[in-house]
DNA sequence: CTCAAAACTAATGTATACATAAATGGTAAA
DNA sequence: TTTACCATTTATGTATACATTAGTTTTGAG
């Protein structure tokens, strides 16, 4: 799944750690949104030659980061507004055929078992009072929540799918947990995710799979919710959200206050 | 979307032109699931350089037929009869989503005109009768239903994403209808699935979004009946089916009949 | 001035050689 | 017999040179 953590710095190969320095690049704004990137440039740039450098940008195609040019090359891609929305939905979508067809299918005790320690892990995490929330490791927890879910299904074409998905910055489950907010609604949204965690679990140990995947549905709204919330109040936390820089100025402009 | 029409065979590229033969071979069992594939001995059947054979390789990584391996280089990957169970299923979720926001955001008259002439010209094919059914009308013309609708959302993380999974042998709209059975329950099944595409056109018209989802997974559950019929009572067709090669037999040997 | 064709430059696609890692087979020790 | 180690072979990763295509600039005609 879309998960960024710092050992996916180390790559085997050449090429894997093209990837992880272009996608930076693209992140941080070093490549604008349709520039288009040049391999000669860019193999100088990172010092290695074009063989890797082609394979990592063909990598970050997959990944939906970048566009193949009718005449050959690629480009950055540029998202709207409504694409980052979309992008959050669907992965709700997918989270959701997973829950239901892990409840309709029945799940392993020991799967089980991992989700209920994570999910009471969450719980002494987050705490009662909005004050009293350890981010960091409700980040952490929540991947890990939601690693657990994707395994849960035991379906590789749905791990695959929902991986994919995923990839693109913006649509992982953790991409909107840096952002610093001290308004209540956020804070509070946090409980309500995790009463959302509590329940998708309770419906999967159920067997109610329609329940499952409603919940993880609108579990998904969530963080369409804080993204709104940031573009109408506080657009300078539109950098703490991976592959905003990506959105074009029009769409966001575009969206009500 | 996974469409393989014979214009994809002339490829402008080497690598492209080794994707269509790669998967060729994979999909004629001429590679077995779960057989490597070695680069030095796959271009020299190719008469190509290693260079475009490994570009070729990674694309169908893409598509889902090929498995990256820890140690390097690639396997053909296998499926169980639920991985295609699953993959059809999760076409249906996500045309289900599209047909929901197509209606929920409205759609442009003339893409609207463009699916009415094709469920219209669709009615003119299915006739009334089931022996008064042109196959192969109806299978380009399912085609550009399922292109149209692909098109409605106006959304490029939909579409890709559709894309993504119809990528997959034996997920694309179209991958059932090469089988050959004379059982009226198959053809009457050509009836409903026009039926379901005249109800999801009405449904978005009328921006019933609810309606219009669950209209389009439960199409796509006619493509999952055919394939239990095929495996229940000829399974000589399965060699209809693309990708159905790949799948392992203990997994179909599974299946009740 | 505009447009089309030709020439030139830059970028991408491909082949090949070299470097590095993975896999295989043989031998010795427990 | 099994396991571990080492040497050899094979396969993959990478660098570089060459071939082909795309893009830009220049030139000439109407």
């Amino acid at each position: 799944m879309g998960v960024r953590v710092q050992s996916d710095r180390q790559g085997k190969t050449q090429a894997q750690r093209a990837v992880l320095e272009l996608r930076h690049m693209v992140l941080a704004g070093e490549i604008a949104a349709g520039g288009r990137l040049f391999e000669v440039e860019l193999s100088e740039h990172l010092g290695i030659s074009r063989t890797p450098l082609r394979e990592a940008l063909g990598m970050l195609e997959y990944e939906g980061l970048l566009l193949r040019r009718s005449g050959g090359g690629y480009e950055v891609r540029e998202f709207t507004f409504d694409d980052v929305s979309d992008a959050i939905e669907l992965r709700g979508i997918i989270e959701g055929m997973i829950a239901r067809v892990a409840a309709e299918r029945g799940v392993a005790p020991a799967r089980l078992d991992v989700m209920r320690e994570t999910v009471a892990a969450l719980d002494t995490v987050v705490g009662t009072d909005a004050n009293d929330v350890n981010f960091a490791r409700y980040s952490e927890l929540n991947t890990q929540f939601h690693l657990a879910l994707a395994d849960m299904a035991q379906s590789s074409v749905l791990r695959r799918e929902l991986e994919h998905v995923t990839r693109l910055p913006f649509a992982a489950p953790g991409d909107f947990l840096n952002i610093q907010s001290q308004d209540p609604r956020f804070l509070r949204s946090l409980f309500i995710s995790q009463a959302q965690h509590r329940a998708v679990l309770e419906a999967i140990e159920l067997g109610e799979g329609a329940r499952a995947e409603a919940i993880m549905r609108e579990h998904a709204r969530g963080a369409r919710h804080n993204l709104q919330h940031v573009v109408r109040t506080d657009r300078s936390q539109l950098r703490n959200i991976p592959g905003l820089t990506l959105v074009d100025d029009k769409s966001l402009l575009g969206v009500k206050p």
